[in-house]
DNA sequence: CGTCTTTGACCAGCGC
DNA sequence: GCGCTGGTCAAAGACG
């Protein structure tokens, strides 16, 4: 099972990606021993964290990040989803990443004029789930949140509908298939 | 026909 | 006790 699937974003014209992995899964026992999938998929990228850095954290109303404090301090890690944020440089939010995802809720946070999009990925089993939220004082500055792992592969991309020819059976360029996304229908 | 998008409303937790 | 925010679900509509 090598991460072969590293779909090459084509569609999307970033330029620069920092990837920040918040370590809470530790337990190396019932993963998929493949979790450096979505490293590779990073590691193409630039993995510099040189990101503009804005200062809005001085917000004082962070009650999301006081919680957690009071959660470590307990012990135990409750939750064991890999959270992997990644900041991309865009000026679409609608970054394919090569899965397909069904937009389920959309919310406008206090401190961002810009809404939140929220994502969950469609695929069978899986219940990963994607939040897209938009920088404030950086509009090219997409903040992309992974929470979940994938449970299965990639789906090919549909081209027309679920009518296809000959599907998985002779695709030999399957991961490099280049997601034709439907461009913001408007 | 199937799939996905969009908006509103509801709920829950926490703060004051 | 009330208000606020954040998060999720649901239904309808639209498009390919």
């Amino acid at each position: 099972m090598g991460g072969e699937y590293s779909n090459g974003p084509n569609t999307v014209p970033g330029q620069n990606s920092a990837h920040f992995e918040l370590g809470d899964a530790v337990d190396a026992s019932s993963t998929f021993s493949n979790e450096e999938d979505e490293d590779d998929r990073a590691t193409h990228g630039s993995v510099s964290l040189g990101y503009d850095a804005e200062g809005d954290e001085s917000d004082s109303k962070r009650r999301k990040i006081e919680a957690y404090s009071t959660e470590m301090s307990g012990a135990a890690r409750a939750i064991r989803e890999p959270r992997v944020v990644v900041q991309t440089t865009s000026e679409v939010d609608i970054l394919d990443d090569g899965y397909r995802w069904r937009k389920y809720g959309q919310k406008v946070v206090k401190g961002n004029p810009n809404p939140r999009s929220y994502y969950k990925c469609t695929n069978a089993g899986c219940t990963v789930r994607k939040h897209v939220e938009r920088a404030s004082h950086d509009l090219k500055s997409v903040i992309t949140t992974y929470e979940g792992k994938h449970n299965h592969d990639v789906p090919a991309a549909r081209s027309s509908s679920h009518g296809n020819s000959g599907t998985t059976s002779n695709g030999p360029s399957q991961t490099g298939g280049a997601l034709p996304t439907h461009l913001h229908r408007s």
